[in-house]
DNA sequence: ATGCTTGCAAAACCTTTGCAAAGTT
DNA sequence: AACTTTGCAAAGGTTTTGCAAGCAT
């Protein structure tokens, strides 16, 4: 019940098993808002193997039910994907916060540009760096 | 004159040495259109240090000479940038050819999806991927 | 029962770092 | 001469892999 029964059923339905590790992680994703690092989801399985964490994170990723959130240092953190749609992020570079945004305008910029220079497009990433509104509440204006 | 001339100052007027190790890195990159990995830069220049090359990618990014691409496999590869100016990325997953585009409608949409969120903007990064044209014409209309 | 999945530990990778020698201004 | 930079090799950190044991179906 707690365990993102839709993601678990997804799991199933494409012909992996539904272990408790899994299950573990899954859960463990569901109960957070901010995108995390492997490491950080790691900390809070302590039960669970790295190794299938690793795999696990591969395995939702290619279920696009986590997404990869490249990060301005050439980090990475992952995050559960609230659509399956696509989107962009928003990462505040003093809280780390992630926040997701959708904005046809903005794809029909990428498509057009695609389309300009012939480009056949499957698929594309945009993040925004910068400091979120409640960092510059706290900061300078 | 096969030097990048204009890299090359950017150096020294920043107060950097002009090393060969460096003049080496500069022509290498000077002369690849395609964007590269450490390694293959590394493989092309046996008589400098990886570390070297390394320091000097580095240094490079920070001068703003090269850029950055990162891959939708969460590979990097390095591109010298044809202008200061913030880009795009147009990758081909299948020749790996990258190519910069600037779309002011799109920068004003990032821009307005910041302000939106009550976002500071520092930075952003939009990357497509897919086919370009020269793949598309040999494969698949 | 079958065969996918796990966990451990080792391996593989990629990038950074320490330090003495060499190079630049 | 003073101070940077280099190269090597070692260290660091992260992700992957091999394999026997454990599970889900």
């Amino acid at each position: 019940m707690s365990t993102a029964p839709d993601s678990a059923d997804r799991l199933e339905v494409t012909g992996y098993r539904l272990t408790a590790p899994r299950r573990a992680v899954l859960d463990a994703i569901a109960h957070t808002n901010r995108p995390f690092t492997i490491e950080e989801l790691s900390d809070r399985l302590p039960n669970i193997g790295r190794a299938t964490v690793f795999r696990t994170i591969k395995l939702l990723q290619e279920l696009e039910i986590v997404c990869r959130v490249p990060l301005e240092d050439g980090g990475v953190r992952y995050e559960r994907s609230r659509s399956g749609r696509h989107h962009h992020h928003l990462i505040c570079s003093e809280c780390g916060s992630v926040t997701e945004f959708n904005d046809p305008s903005l794809d029909a910029s990428i498509e057009e540009n695609a389309t300009l220079a012939g480009f056949e497009l499957d698929g594309h990433s945009a993040e925004l760096y910068g400091r979120c509104a409640s960092c510059r509440g706290g900061g300078a204006l």
